[in-house]
DNA sequence: TGCGACCCATTAAGAGAGCTTATGCATAAT
DNA sequence: ATTATGCATAAGCTCTCTTAATGGGTCGCA
């Protein structure tokens, strides 16, 4: 097919010319000298093989061919600074988020709502498959994810640690005549007993390693599952807390220690390096600093 | 103004790469490695401020945005090469030619037709004025000239020298027993005797100069009307042999000597030499070359 | 599974297109 | 005449783009 095309830089400089009938008007323009357009033309001139312009005295003019050719270069330039044009606002239109579930159960449906109150103009995409994304395979714009904040050409923003810590309903704690220190959790069911967070936990407060054994595993392989079946008042849960300020501003979950476990992972906002500049993408990422700033002053 | 237009040679390398959905069969088709297909997707993409390709295993595929340029692109392009083209080869559509009245009205008006017979898509424009033209002043593609094959920038080629020489028509010649030697023309009417060619011929024709004097000045400006006054039998023309061999092979004139002036001049065709190669230009040549060749063997 | 084929990404180095500066020339205006 | 304007041209340089070589990832085949 190689349909010969014209030295577009030359075409682009002609279009300029024609439009001003002038070579000095198009140079700057085009911000460049008027040498470089008089060199231009000339060449395409020599490729076309027909003069384009007539120079005279003080002024240049089209010729025929100039005249026949200048209509539809002129709309092809429209047409493609159209589509350039629109393609650079238009990818502001959409963002696509890819984040772990339970981000996107436990903050993401609550809070993406003040998202897009702020930015009516982007359609939000949630995507919540569980595999890490690649930004180069998949049309992903962000993601969010749990890890230590070091992926190669990505950036990495921490939106918070994933502290865990005991949470249950108050009810329960009051069945037991309150929840005081933290061997008092055993005499309750423990949800999810083999997660290596409880392990972790209760050697950070003290209790013997060995006072989980045994327990059935009920892990629900969730949050969002355990804190349902925490607020229900069927067991204690091991949580992140950032997850459920609300649950305890609302009374529904009680957090009885201040104690946390930090296994030195987090969850993070992360993009390719090269988009940062992306309009949806830095709108996305001001929003959610800002809210993070804000849930964990309130909570 | 201005409207950011986006790189043009990634452009173009988008369009290719969209249409193949391959970066290598686009690299095949524009004549470059695949490494610039994929530095200039690259490019682009960074000024875009969005991917437009998804890198998947053995193929790459458009993002929306990618998906939502493309047609514009491609059809901007087509739009460019269908004028580009039509420019070069709609510039072999048109000849104009700049041509002394003298060579228009003796010997291009009865030959023209001829090469229109030859190149029918070629339409011919005649333009006599008698200023030399400036082929980058005025549109014209070829002209035809007299003077020395000098002209800088300018390619020329001879036609024909300006040889001139006495003609008459057959029945004056017979009106005094017939020409027999230069002298006897001084017997007849001499058509334009103030002319610069007489003096010069009779001294070739070693005929004393003063013979000239005191006639009156009958110029008329052109050959073709002293041509026509020579044919009805008013007197004695000096004329340009090249120009009425057809009125001497019909018997119309007759050319008692065969002796010619020449004042080193000629008739030339010439046009700017970087459109040498251009189709009109090269058809109009090699036409003009070739009936010269014919008409100075044939008269 | 392991190997080869295919396709794209990346890097460094080199060539060359195209820009700028400076100057010249022609014409029109003053 | 003199000045101002607009385009052409030459030389030199910059920086874009290309090439070449290499690496990585996946699919297909045995």
């Amino acid at each position: 097919m190689a349909l010969q095309l014209p030295p577009l830089t030359a075409i682009r400089v002609f279009e300029a010319a024609a439009r001003h009938a002038s070579f000095t008007k198009a140079a700057e323009e085009l911000g460049m000298t008027q040498a470089a357009v008089s060199y231009q033309i000339k060449l395409l001139e020599e490729r076309v093989g027909t003069p384009l312009f007539l120079r005279r005295p003080r002024q240049v003019v089209l010729t025929e061919t100039g005249r026949r050719m200048a209509p539809s270069v002129s709309e092809a330039f429209a047409l493609l600074s159209e589509a350039y044009a629109s393609a650079r606002s238009g990818s502001a239109g959409t963002l696509c988020i890819s984040t772990v579930l339970t981000f996107a159960s436990n903050w993401l449906a609550r809070h993406i709502g003040s998202f897009q109150m702020r930015h009516p103009g982007i359609a939000v995409r949630l995507d919540t498959s569980s595999h890490l994304v690649d930004f180069s395979r998949e049309e992903v714009d962000v993601g969010i994810r749990s890890g230590d904040g070091k992926w190669p050409g990505l950036a990495a923003h921490l939106l918070f640690r994933a502290q865990y810590t005991p949470m249950l309903s108050p009810k329960l704690a009051d069945s037991i005549g309150g929840v005081k220190e933290p061997a008092d959790l055993l005499k309750l069911n423990i949800l999810d007993p083999g997660d290596f967070w409880w392990t972790r936990w209760f050697a950070l407060a003290n209790v013997p390693p060995e006072s989980l054994e045994g327990r059935p595993d009920t892990s629900m392989g969730s949050q969002a599952y355990e804190a349902a079946a925490a607020i229900a008042g069927q067991g204690v849960a091991i949580l992140t807390r950032a997850f459920f300020t609300n649950e305890i501003a609302e009374g529904r979950l009680i957090q009885p220690f201040d104690l946390f476990g930090d296994d030195g992972q987090g969850y993070w906002l992360v993009y390719p390096e090269s988009r940062r500049n992306a309009p949806n993408i830095r709108a996305f990422r001001e929003w959610i600093l800002a809210e993070m700033e804000q849930t964990s002053a309130g909570g």
